[in-house]
DNA sequence: GAACTGACTGTAA
DNA sequence: ATTACAGCCAGTT
């Protein structure tokens, strides 16, 4: 297959719940620096089965880059604040998380 | 192989 | 803060 996709989808399924990231630190843990277009590639394209968090995968800045009121922009927004991820006017934050895990 | 495309990113106005 | 634009790079036309 491809090894880039897998790769990508591997990194992304190693980010623990509560914890978030870009495309291109997805793309440079799988070890394809610059790569962040591709990040975005996999996910598109990735298989229905895998349950994989994309939803933890955000744009430079921790911003949701789905035009906001979107579909999409809403259940991964949703899906975060379910990880006890802080969601605000589009972007994500990690802060509370840190209490979360204390708890 | 050229032209386009995009769940990106950084810089500039 | 918002918008435009130019790099970026693999995949698809």
């Amino acid at each position: 297959m491809n090894p880039a996709l897998e790769a990508i989808w591997n990194a992304i399924a190693s980010i623990p719940r509560g914890q978030i990231t870009t495309y291109g630190d997805v793309a440079r843990m799988a070890g394809l620096p610059g790569h962040a277009r591709q990040t975005a590639y996999a996910l598109r394209n990735m298989p229905e089965g895998m349950n994989l968090p994309w939803h933890r995968v955000l744009g430079a800045g921790g911003k949701i880059v789905f035009p906001k009121g979107s579909k999409h922009y809403r259940e991964q927004a949703r899906r975060l604040r379910s990880d006890g991820v802080v969601v605000k006017d589009g972007k994500a934050s990690r802060e509370l998380m840190v209490n979360v895990d204390q708890y």
